[in-house]
DNA sequence: CCTGGGGCAGCCG
DNA sequence: ACGGCTGCCCCAG
């Protein structure tokens, strides 16, 4: 796995449930601001999903965004830990984590 | 709502 | 190593 991925993959695993971030704050984080796609590129490969808590990012826009199993197992993922969707998308302005400057 | 352009890590030939 | 292409994106229009 290269460097760039375990970064994302170990900010991801510190998003608590009922919490989300989106894959541009995680870029922000990396300090890397124009990776948001590539950040996505990375959850994607995720190789665990299980431990992995990677349908907890979703779009800067609140919108849910891809998921290896599905956008709808994504959303319904989160709201069974307590994140709020209306009209496909979620409200950041309550449920969005601050994630520490990763380097 | 939909587009086009920007952007970049990873994969493949 | 090198160029092309793809994709859990973003933003302005």
């Amino acid at each position: 796995m290269s460097e760039f991925q375990s970064r994302v993959l170990k900010l991801v695993s510190m998003v608590p449930r009922g919490k989300v971030t989106t894959y541009k704050e995680l870029a922000l984080a990396l300090g890397r601001p124009r990776t948001c796609r590539a950040v996505g590129n990375a959850l994607a490969r995720n190789p665990n999903p299980v431990i992995i808590p990677c349908h907890r990012v979703v779009r800067s826009d609140g919108k849910i965004g891809g998921y290896k199993f599905g956008e709808r197992k994504k959303a319904k993922l989160l709201l069974m830990e307590g994140v709020m969707i209306k009209n496909g998308k979620v409200y950041l302005q309550n449920f969005l984590t601050k994630l520490p400057k990763s380097r």
